[in-house]
DNA sequence: AGACAATATTCGATATTTCGCATATAGTGT
DNA sequence: ACACTATATGCGAAATATCGAATATTGTCT
């Protein structure tokens, strides 16, 4: 019983849990909404990539899709999602020097990006 | 430059991206400082599967581990943390309803627990 | 209906995660 | 040093996530 729930808490975070992704939460924090082309163009993404995307977020329901005509326009469904990302934010910067180490850990493991 | 930030927060959410590592903040949100025994009795974990999430949670410095003598006790290391799961409770009971299709729709796809 | 534009879905390859089991490390007591 | 307890780590298998390329769907315009 209290399982599901956590399932549910972790499918939001796992939805979370791509830079792509929170780069996409972010865009449409602050611009509202937006058409699909705008969001891959701003990101440089693939088109189809950034349709996957989409298709993840939209399948826990954190962003919704608005058909006008040829386009489907998105938005954030609900601000606690935009506040989660804010409560981040202060994460990071309460410790920014750890989470420069941290930074620093990743970079060296990944080599080069993917 | 942004990206990187990104990725650590995407590398905090995927942290949290699990329905056990989610128990366990849980725990220590409410119980403060706990031996790695009570965590895994309480949620009825392996010992050594409770250390990996362990490991995961400590390595994304969520969480903190003091030694006293023979055990390692387990702390959350910020509050922002579990503030972050309270406002995803927020979100889970603003959307109740469809977070219960969501539920359906989960636990129709895999059937049994793994 | 046919051409075109915007978005979505499918497929296959590669990478990452998760688990249980076995083993390793570190601290305590004799 | 030896046994014992608490915690951590390594390994291999199965599941899941990610990407780019190709294709499908849906809407618009002529």
């Amino acid at each position: 019983m209290q399982d599901h729930l956590r399932r549910f808490k972790a499918g939001i975070f796992q939805a979370l849990a791509h830079p792509t992704r929170i780069a996409m939460i972010e865009l449409l924090r602050d611009e509202g909404e937006v058409p699909v082309s705008r969001i891959y163009e701003q990101l440089g993404l693939e088109q189809a990539n950034a349709s996957q995307h989409l298709a993840i977020l939209r399948a826990k329901q954190i962003v919704v899709g608005r058909k006008e005509g040829n386009q489907v326009f998105y938005s954030l469904r609900d601000s606690i999602i935009g506040k989660v990302l804010n409560l981040m934010r202060q994460y990071f910067q309460a410790h920014l020097n750890e989470a420069l180490e941290l930074l620093k850990d990743f970079n060296l493991e990944e080599g080069g990006q993917k």
